[in-house]
RNA sequence: GCCCCGGUAGCUCAGCCCGGUUAGAGCGGCGGGCUGCAGACCCGUAGGUCCCGGGUUCAAAUCCCGGCCGGGGCUCCA
């Protein structure tokens, strides 16, 4: 089923028609987290971006099949839950992961990414693996060291071939560390054996724990079936990550590519450096969700476009929060004046004309390899057309076509994953009504101290009262205030 | 050493793949408007050697070549 989306396929280095294999349904896998410690700024554009895709993929009527998945097993975890809970790590190592995955859910409901159709865990798909692991040791693609066992990448035709890679050059530039036993340095352990003190899982070649590059293959093709639509992750993923996912599965199914389409998200620096650890300069997503409008980092993330590098700032978030202010702005505007319109106007026709053309313009910026930035302007457009050509001419407007201008309002929001704020309760907007017309009398009596009095008391509840175009506008801050 | 990406208005970014009107948007600035004030609203406005140099072309921000600067990957990473 073809659908209008061109998209850039990691695999093919090209924008490609996005097809899928079957009508109606996208398959789609996106690399999620080892919980370990708090997700930061880079694990949230990734999901944002996807949530995005998704969205309009629905938006489409395709009804998406998305799985992400938590490496809830590996060195790092060890290492944290063995600083936490020292002797007994072997009995409480599982509630680092268990706090992470819960907070790293948490974030991501309250950034309005739906969630996904699965989340397996590595420790829940064991067995999975240790039969896919006993299948390459049995065609001779792997081999056993000391009851480990390591993936043998001259198996593999054309081995780095997807990440661009050649394999002498690895081997030069190669801060390969190398582990005993291993054939060649560029081979990587399907299954890691056993240390005294860590937790462990059984198999033919003694306790032990699973790879990491093998659980995305067993668990992407037990949720999604292969080959499946997409495939995605973090730019840094794509080697040796995806590169060795892509290897593994060529053995194991002969396919040469187990997912179609390949899709990476760039990567969120800070000040011109990457993220890391050892540089101390890692942003938590849960410190800017604790300052900043959810829908505002949303707008942040997908206000660059997903492939291209972003150097994380905060004060371009705030300049989305002024932005979403504007569009809530245009919403309530519109809502206000929908009681006196009438059925029918005038202006109907080059209304609907023209929030047609926004609607057309935001699916062409996302169908051209999900040119947010793009989409993002023309619902910024449509904003601006309703309060210089509607608002500011309510004379021109029915009910006929406000509802289709808030139509795409909400098509645009649903898609973008924002105006998720937009009900306002019926009985406050008569209140507030009511004081308004209260306040449009003193005016008209000249009692300006008392109008700018009930002006100025609105506003500290977040109702922010706008004199302009004849009459008094009003829209409801939703940073200030929370709706029903 | 090898591979990749970026360099467009003060800031954040579109446009480049498919070369062609005075290079666009948002935020910020400035000036007006709006029955007084305010304004988050409206109107207008300033602001750009499209990193540099060659080449191709009637025509280049866009294609090709070579530089410069910044960043990333090649080890765990989203």
């Amino acid at each position: 089923m073809d659908l209008p989306i061109r998209i850039f396929n990691t695999a093919t280095k090209t924008v490609e028609q996005f097809r899928l294999m079957k009508a109606g349904v996208a398959r789609g896998y996106v690399c999620g987290l080892t919980p370990y410690d708090e997700a930061h700024v880079g694990h949230a554009r990734v999901a944002v971006f996807f949530d995005l895709f998704r969205r309009y993929l629905e938006y489409l009527g395709v009804n998406v099949r998305l799985v992400t998945n938590f490496t809830d097993i590996d060195d790092k975890i060890i290492e944290v839950a063995r600083r936490e809970y020292g002797n007994d790590l072997v009995s409480r190592w599982y509630e680092v992961p268990s706090r992470y995955i819960k907070k790293y859910l948490d974030y991501m409901d309250a950034l309005y990414v739906k969630r996904a159709y699965a989340y397996p865990k590595v420790t829940e798909n064991v067995q999975d693996m240790v039969k896919w692991i006993d299948e390459l040791v049995k065609r001779g693609d792997a081999y056993v060291v000391d009851g480990s066992v390591y993936f043998d990448i001259t198996k593999v035709p054309n081995y780095g071939e997807f990440s661009g890679q050649k394999i002498d050059e690895l081997m030069a530039g190669a801060r390969v560390e190398p582990e005993p036993g291993k054939r060649n340095p560029l081979d990587f352990a399907l299954w890691k054996s056993w240390k005294p003190g860590e937790p462990w899982w059984d198999s033919p070649w003694g306790p032990g724990r699973p790879g990491w590059h093998l659980e995305c293959v067993v668990m992407s093709s037990k949720y999604l079936g292969v080959p499946f639509d997409f495939h995605g992750g973090g730019q840094d993923l794509v080697f040796p990550h995806h590169e060795n996912e892509v290897a593994i599965a060529k053995v194991y199914y002969g396919l040469r590519l187990f997912a179609r389409y390949w899709i990476h998200v760039g990567l969120v620096n800070v000040k011109g450096e990457k993220m890391s650890k050892s540089l101390g300069n890692i942003i938590p997503i849960g410190d800017v969700l604790n300052k900043y409008d959810p829908e505002a980092i949303r707008l942040y993330f997908l206000n660059t476009h997903y492939r291209k590098p972003i150097d994380f700032n905060f004060s371009s978030i705030e300049a989305m929060e002024n932005v979403l202010r504007g569009i809530y702005a245009s919403h309530d505007y519109l809502l206000q004046l929908m009681d006196e319109a009438p059925e029918r106007g005038s202006g109907d026709d080059e209304v609907v004309n023209e929030a047609f053309r926004f609607m057309v313009n935001f699916e062409n910026a996302l169908n051209d390899d999900l040119n947010t930035p793009a989409a993002i302007s023309e619902l910024v457009n449509l904003s601006n057309y309703i309060n210089s050509r509607v608002v500011y001419q309510p004379e021109r407007v029915s009910k006929y076509s406000i509802s289709q201008l808030l139509n795409v309002l909400s098509y645009m929001g649903q898609v973008l994953g924002v105006l998720n704020k937009v009900t306002v309760n019926p009985t406050l907007v008569s209140i507030i009504n009511t004081i308004i017309r209260v306040r449009q009398s003193l005016r008209e009596r000249k009692l300006y101290d008392a109008a700018d009095l009930i002006r100025d008391e609105l506003g500290k509840l977040g109702i922010v009262l706008g004199d302009y175009g004849g009459r008094t506008y009003w829209f409801v801050d939703r940073r200030r205030i929370k709706l029903p």
